[in-house]
DNA sequence: CATCCAAATTGGTCTAGACCAATCTAAGGG
DNA sequence: CCCTTAGATTGGTCTAGACCAATTTGGATG
């Protein structure tokens, strides 16, 4: 019996550009390039298409087939394409929300296509807490910059964020920094970038003070995200914590399972 | 200036048994196998503890570097160690909890501990809708087996599960089976093991009725999980719309950005 | 003692092969 | 026409090397 996936068995399909990799961008790695190139393609082809064999696709692209494999590996965990052995690779349904990649709220409502905007409400040093010395790996009593802002899609309050960050990581932020993507600023500024996060996600209702930022009935549900972000050399530099609204705010995301 | 991650240098650890691979079970791939020992070997090491280089255990364990790195990309992939080009590869942090892997109710509550049972509502046969069959991959009318039932764990009412299965999926399934843990039934007799599901997670608050079911007062916050399970042969086998209750319960996950 | 630089270390990438197991395909046989 | 079966296809695994870039280390220098 057939499996209920749509296989299309396209013939003889030239993925790969006139002979091996032209340079996407010689900063990348070969399998990063073969990756772009890739990505490319798939927008071109439909769900259920089968992709022409590894070894194929490595001669065409110039590569060993290790390297076109970590190549295609890294589509199969982002769900781009889906695997099976004796059978072939083919074209996954689209994800529909990333939401297991570690994003801002800027690049987060970008992806939903809104555009997003913020409302500074308060932007002060304070000292750590307990709690916030530990999670931040500080002394007692170190320099935070705690920032609350009420973030906008497409004009609509849409959560209330509340930001730690140690001081002496962020020197010179100001308030006017804060109207758009931090992780822009901390990435373009201070060369931080925020590769990883740990994260806990919940469900509240809203308080009388935050149902008027958010403009919704008190008592609405809200979903409680608490975040504490690591950069490039594992230091805990942000702390989060985000309200969003329950009545226009989901997460979605793909759970996978090694083995049996 | 030293990174705030603490990094203790055990030097000449010997991470491998005698000589080789004692074979853990001689069905598992090499790089399994290796990842087994190395789970058995972190847990003797504290966090931020550094591991001997791939090299090195390469040669430990009788394997190339290429499948000794092939176990450590799991073990990083799924937290156990993180690693810096040049400097080595170190014990992280232990995850909270694994949410970002693919766990029935049951497993979910045995790792925080708690042991679980189920409270069996409905269990009936029904013909698919417009929504289940579309989601499931079926013909409109195609009959489905609808279950309900509340997900006890340590004696505490702590979510509403409803569960549509494709009829053909599991013939002879009963009520009965379904005193514990769904997966367990469906991978032993049915032979379908869920590896990968699509979720939707969201906030809410609960009805009256689910406020009885649960045992907590109208109006409480929930969080609710919809998901749609694959198999290993990428069928769709499950739908499910769980409704946790928010005072009791959270997700905890660990989320990566790939390049700047 | 602090600083700077060269060398060793270490993870990241890449290659060109090889074999295996699952799957698909096409040829025959009933 | 359906079923079985043998061969070809395909992804999964594994090896033994090689080079690179980031980091660490240790020694030379001031």
């Amino acid at each position: 019996m057939n499996s209920p996936v749509v296989r299309r068995t396209v013939p003889s399909v030239k993925i790969a550009s006139e002979d091996g990799l032209e340079a996407v961008d010689p900063e990348l790695s070969k399998h990063e390039q073969v990756k772009v190139h890739l990505v490319a393609a798939l927008a071109k082809m439909q769900v259920g298409d089968k992709l022409p064999p590894e070894r194929e696709l490595a001669e065409q692209f110039g590569v060993s087939r290790m390297t076109l494999r970590q190549a295609i590996a890294g589509l199969a965990r982002l769900g781009y394409v889906s695997r099976a052995p004796g059978a072939g690779t083919f074209v996954a349904q689209p994800i529909v929300s990333k939401s297991s990649e570690l994003t801002g709220f800027s690049e987060d409502m970008a992806a939903r296509g809104f555009t997003a905007s913020s409302r500074l409400l308060v932007f002060e040093y304070v000292s750590a807490d307990a709690a916030a010395s530990r999670e931040l790996m500080l002394s007692v009593g170190e320099m935070l910059v705690h920032i609350e802002r009420v973030r906008v899609a497409d004009g609509l309050p849409m959560c209330l964020e509340r930001i730690d960050l140690p001081a002496r990581y962020v020197p010179g932020l100001t308030g006017d920094d804060l109207n758009f993507s931090l992780y822009d600023v901390l990435a373009t500024r201070y060369g931080i970038k925020l590769l990883r996060a740990e994260q806990s996600i919940s469900a509240s209702v809203v308080t009388e003070d935050q149902a008027t930022l958010l403009g919704v009935p008190t008592r609405s549900s809200a979903l409680i995200i608490e975040r504490l972000g690591f950069d490039q050399k594992h230091r805990p530099v942000e702390r989060a914590r985000s309200i969003y609204r329950g009545d226009r705010y989901d997460l979605r995301n793909t759970v996978h399972r090694d083995a049996g």
